[in-house]
DNA sequence: ATAATACGACACCATTTGGTGTCATGTCAA
DNA sequence: TTGACATGACACCAAATGGTGTCGTATTAT
């Protein structure tokens, strides 16, 4: 029961705006293989293949060999982490416009 | 009314772990000085006004001088950004064991 | 008046990041 | 069997990142 195999820090996985759209990607079709996704992107394949590898280590990507290419697909279950943490903050959502407020009064 | 002067990326700005603590750090007080935080870490004041800067480009972080210290207090709604980000991936997170299984029952 | 404090603005540096190109290998098609 | 395709595994590079130390200045305390 090891859905913990993170090496990376899924915070950094997430900060880039490539892994951010290979995510949504792959959201979007059940296993898409890498030519596939490079195809979607303005750079080259051994760059697409990097990201996807931090998403790996992430654990945010599965990947398998079939045939001559590698099919990648997503793995979300570690955004719960992301999740966890905003649940902290979003209770001062509502309250930050009011403090803006005082703020500005005070000066 | 222009609540967005993002000029930072704010998945980059929480990707730090250095930078997540400071946002702990402020939700738990009003308003800390700068030489306070710093207090927390095992970095110089330079690194950490460093990272309170990310932040406060990323508008998580807002900044007044009183007297001779800089205080800072938090501003968590940019982080509604993330919310709405991960909003879209949530429904995954019950279908992706079952994905997981499938994957290992073809092999 | 003097000294200590808090800070911004630098210059500086090692490491990481995000990209490139190339080469060797396995796989599929003709 | 020959050639095109898809990939991994490099070597490589410029720029960003996350630190450091120092200097000058405004503020506070003595």
């Amino acid at each position: 029961m090891s859905e913990n195999n993170q090496l990376r820090d899924v915070f950094h996985a997430i900060a880039d705006p490539t892994r951010r759209r290979l995510i949504r990607l792959l959201a979007e079709a059940e296993e898409i293989p890498l030519h596939e996704l490079t195809a979607q992107f303005p750079m080259g394949r051994t760059a697409v293949s990097k990201h996807l590898t931090i998403l790996r280590e992430a654990g945010l990507v599965l990947d398998r060999r079939v045939g001559r290419e590698t099919r990648f697909r997503l793995n979300a279950s570690p955004l719960r982490e992301i999740e966890d943490w905003l649940a902290i903050y979003n209770k001062f959502w509502g309250t930050n416009l009011l403090r803006l407020n005082q703020l500005l009064e005070e000066e």
